[in-house]
DNA sequence: TCAACCAAGTCATATAGATGAATTGATGGC
DNA sequence: GCCATCAATTCATCTATATGACTTGGTTGA
């Protein structure tokens, strides 16, 4: 599936942003439109190029940023494709608890694990406070509610406590969300038409409380680490706010500052 | 000061890397050399380009990459310079740590803080094995060890103990530490020759033990956040292993996934 | 049938040059 | 002295073009 026409307008002639800038927000505001769908490939850089009248090194440019942000991927010799939200590589942006290294071994890779998920809670509910101010919704509009227990390796290490808009996710159910084929954000992306492209989030520790140490077998009282998350989408539109709470006796939340190229 | 010569080599000619590659690693090599110090700048990019025998858009290129690993600063009418390691920016890419937003005004910006440092601890001793693991070097070898307490708004929130290799930081005394006129890592880059580039950090709740609860003003038992920090300078290889120890009860360890451009 | 090859379409790399913008220091007028 | 102006130097943006590499699908030939 391919798209001939871009519906590109002529550039906004804000006089103060460089050209590949003006470029890369027109293209932003086609993909953000639905106009090209994940998964399908834009027109070739020629062809655009010519199109927003520039030349394809300026055209490249602005791609080269949105393939940097993870909105675009390229593929040489095949085209260049709106990001999809299915590949292991991204899964692994948005999920960064890792097994203990072993401290007589600690070259061994990683080993990325994905985690076996359990849905163990579903509901619809009003937004209280703190909702509403991560979602950036009204205080009591509606919204859907539910917990997943996250295993690796056999062993339940995650409690996801995960709050969404109704509003913005019209239709979704229990059945739905069980019978995902892939990611949660995958699911957003395909039946939703919402990508999740950043997250910010917030670490502490906690005592387990009573749910919480339930859902992980641990008990009431164990130190362990909540991480609130709020998922983002195109122009720092917050789209699910999750409350993770996590069992570190085995396992770290790891972080990568100043992150490498 | 302006270095006129940089004793550029002939490029590698490992052809199976793009040409702005190896432009890159040669720039890279005279870096790490140490030829250029922090804070210098190059030669201009004509100059260089010239006795590279490249274009100025292949030099460019390579050198775009090195800014976004914060190697190299370009100013636009000054020329590009090494990165030293002095400036706020640069700080908070290495201190996450904010205070808890207050619900009911979510939006007020983190409003980024400097904390207070008092150092409350300095000893020079043998690596143990988690040392040797994390700074690669062996059990048993000459490290150095101190512990600051850092404050927030007059309020003491991290307990930090660091080891370094004492091979590395030869001469580093506690009176040359306390007396240290910038940050830490600015000391290590312009006493040592060091320059942290990246770092990997695991976190995990704990609760406080005796020493942290003293350092902290907090009870024994209070769970806490216990990030491993392993800071990286060119190579990847280790230079600094740091356990910090935060109250979070009223601050957050605070990390972005999937970082915008 | 099957493998080898080729051709078209796509992105990737590299070059050359023109123009703009920011900084700095020198010059000149008052 | 002081301010305005100008010129030189530097990086930043933009264009145009050529060539290479990768993918795909079709053709050819044994």
């Amino acid at each position: 599936m391919k798209i001939d026409t871009l519906d590109l307008v002529a550039l906004t002639d804000n006089g103060a942003a460089p050209l590949y800038r003006r470029v890369k927000r027109e293209l932003q505001r086609v993909i953000e439109s639905g106009r090209c769908r994940p998964g399908q490939a834009l027109p070739n850089e020629a062809a655009i190029a010519a199109a927003l009248q520039v030349s394809i090194g300026t055209l490249r440019r602005a791609v080269d940023e949105l393939v940097h942000e993870h909105v675009l991927v390229r593929r040489q010799g095949k085209g260049t494709f709106v990001a999809l939200h299915n590949s292991d590589r991204f899964f692994f942006h948005f999920f960064h608890i890792e097994p203990r290294p072993d401290p007589r071994f600690p070259e061994l890779l990683p080993q990325l694990e994905y985690p076996g998920v359990e849905c163990v809670a579903f509901e619809r509910d009003r937004a209280g406070e703190a909702d509403a101010a991560a979602l950036r919704i009204k205080p009591g509009d509606p919204v859907i509610r539910f917990d997943n227990r996250l295993s690796l390796s056999g062993r339940a290490v995650v409690h996801d406590q995960i709050t969404l808009s109704a509003m913005l996710f019209k239709g979704l159910s229990e059945k739905r969300l069980r019978e995902r084929p892939s990611t949660i954000y995958s699911l957003y992306q395909t039946e939703f038409g919402i990508t999740v492209l950043r997250a910010q989030e917030r670490a502490r520790a906690a005592a387990a409380g009573r749910t919480t140490a339930r859902v992980l077998g641990v008990a009431v009282g164990l130190p362990v680490l909540e991480v609130h998350r709020v998922a983002l989408t195109f122009g720092e539109k917050p789209v699910e706010y999750r409350i993770s709470t996590i069992n570190t006796q085995l396992h770290d939340y790891v972080s990568v500052l100043s992150k490498k190229l």
